[in-house]
DNA sequence: TATTGACCCATGATATCCCATGATATCCCA
DNA sequence: TGGGATATCATGGGATATCATGGGTCAATA
């Protein structure tokens, strides 16, 4: 089954910067081998963490081996992702300490939000997300006309 | 078997937040993989929340997958949908707690009513269902197309 | 010695579970 | 076909477990 994550969910950094991986998405991390998550700048946006699970990021490798090997994109995507990237255990508490590059690049305070998007989460700054949020729905009425879910062929697989 | 939500119910929200899911929607939802449901603000009409089981997510995900990965519609899609989302598992009775971002949403205040349409179901506030009703209807007797039933040359369904 | 991170415990808030109740719909039997 | 018994369902409220969060201690590190 897909890892899915789903929701948004507003949680604090204290003043070590710490902060609780919300409840919701800890089983699916766990289910991926270790009590813990990947962090990395997001590549795709700007000023948000990417988060995910061991699954994921092997997909990721698969990805980016599918490039040329010494390609530009294989370059960029390596250096951006895997270069930045964080793996983090979790204590008994659910909690991470973030490393302080990745708070910068959100540009966090005290507050931020973990959004689900499926495959993976983010982690923004609450109003950064909340700018994004609306730039987006509104980008996907425009664009993305066919939302419309194709019947299926086959039988229901789940 | 496609899923198949049909017709209205009108439910309470109590204080705690909590509304029953009606129990005819129940045993198509528990034979999609989990006893719940999926909620997220409609991106179709404004104002009401729409609902679906397991079946319809894994559709919306595969349509999502399908475009590029880190594409723009990829983007647009899972920011819009999967963060907003909400998985929610009912209790012994049958019950959920609707997130205050949905109650906010959907204008709910302490009632509910849920609305089969087919492959999912909406959920809105009374008085704004009533009006999407009769506009609705309207607009139906107006543009009378193809409402036709194609004659089935199988057996009986249910 | 100053700083950072891992671990532990305490606490308030919240969500979850459990049980009770009244209403409605269904069924059974005369 | 009518009436009563029974099961299902929606709803309310209280007890309990889980979660998010704050703060402390200790060890490793620089």
């Amino acid at each position: 089954m897909a890892p899915i994550f789903l929701g948004t969910h507003e949680v604090k950094l204290d003043s070590k910067g710490r902060i609780s991986i919300p409840a919701p998405f800890r089983p699916t991390l766990s289910r991926q081998g270790f009590d813990g998550v990947i962090l990395f700048p997001s590549y795709k946006v700007d000023g948000a963490i990417e988060g995910c699970g061991q699954d994921f990021l092997n997909q990721l490798m698969d990805s980016v081996n599918s490039y040329e090997l010494f390609s530009d994109a294989q370059e960029d995507l390596s250096a951006t992702i895997f270069g930045a990237a964080h793996q983090l255990q979790w204590d008994a508490n659910g909690r991470i300490v973030l490393p302080e590059p990745l708070i910068a690049t959100a540009g966090l305070t005290d507050k931020a939000v973990f959004v689900g998007t499926g495959a993976l989460f983010r982690i923004w700054q609450p109003e950064r997300w909340a700018a994004y949020q609306s730039a987006r729905r509104q980008s996907a009425k425009e664009n993305v006309p066919s939302l419309a879910v194709k019947p299926q062929g086959g039988g229901g697989g789940a």
